[in-house]
DNA sequence: CTTTATATATACAGGTCTGTATATAGATTT
DNA sequence: AAATCTATATACAGACCTGTATATATAAAG
């Protein structure tokens, strides 16, 4: 991939992030990265375009990180679902974290028919598909039921750590998550 | 109260809500609510007045409601944090129901310099604090913990809901949050 | 040296948005 | 009946936005 299209693609993961994406605007964008709108609409389509790739990016890149993490650092699938949290709060906490883009489109682009919403919307349904299959593993019986309890906590405190760094919500979500755990298995 | 002014601030809300708040302009207010921009201008001095007023109406709302139905209904302090969910799911899945202001508007106003980034957070915090009270009442060692934890719950089933109606988020965060008191409380 | 590919600089068309200015209609009050 | 208040109708200024058109620079490749 071009070094200018990854550099935009950057720098308009950061302004999405910092401003809101339908404050700003394709100007603002070049001007950070260094470049030119010609630049820019060689690469992208248009602004939609680039909204949809920097949430492809930004999705792909988490769930990639955070399997990895689990896949070298867990063995026992019922340690998997108990590790999640832990890596969640290093994800969240590390320096290069930008929020996580889907939370935020979500709710720029409430109309359905929106690209997208719709692929924020999808994006959700899969990292909630993703720990239903890891409490699945875990031999836990709602293990959908569980996954959405624990997507709430997560996308709750992601919104929370968005708005103000340091909040700490994170901690308490990761406490929260282990007791919804210990009692879903159990129970 | 004008009945135009108030007509103005139903209708705000609804837009809002459905279509986003900057996706949505003065003109497009007025032509719904049936008026024109020069009456809307009167009542209001900028579009930034209609939002904050139409936070501070649909939070003042939400407030007297819910307190109003746990002054009522209970009696105790230990069985009010336990029946909060219970009317949060009320007042969700009421057909008037038109989504909590401040969690979209925290979202659509990323600024922390801007103006109705502040309130929404602020009526974020004061939500948070009135759980914590009902924790405290019910002698909770780490109130303001099991309140935020809570408040990640009703904020994240809130957006599930605002997203996509009957989503059932609302019935799996009561089952948590339930999980979640009775462990506060035992523990 | 010349061709070709890539990036820049700049201007602009067409649209949308907020907020205001001007003129008018209808209703209530004096 | 005249004056006043409230709401309407309409037009527009100024700003911002996306996306494109045109012309130019720069550097690598033949």
């Amino acid at each position: 991939m071009s070094t200018l299209k990854s550099k935009i693609l950057v720098v308009a993961t950061d302004l999405f992030q910092t401003r809101g994406i339908n404050s700003t605007g394709v100007d603002t964008i070049v001007a950070v990265a260094g470049t030119t709108k010609m630049t820019l609409y060689k690469y992208f389509r248009s602004k939609e375009d680039l909204i949809l790739e920097v949430l492809t990016t930004g999705h792909h890149d988490f769930q990639t990180w955070i399997s990895d993490k689990l896949n070298t650092n867990t063995k026992k699938p019922s340690e998997k679902l108990q590790k999640l949290f832990e890596f969640i709060e290093e994800w969240v906490t590390s320096p290069n974290f930008r929020g996580m883009g889907f939370i935020k489109a979500s709710a720029e682009f409430p109309n359905e028919e929106s690209p997208v919403h719709q692929l924020s919307s999808e994006q959700s349904r899969q990292f909630r598909q993703y720990i239903s299959s890891l409490a699945s593993e875990a031999n836990i019986q709602d293990a959908d039921g569980l996954a959405l309890q624990l997507s709430l906590l997560f996308e709750g405190a992601v919104q929370a750590e968005q708005m103000k760094r340091g909040s700490g919500a994170i901690k308490y979500a990761k406490k929260a998550a282990k007791i919804l755990i210990d009692g879903a298995s159990t129970g």
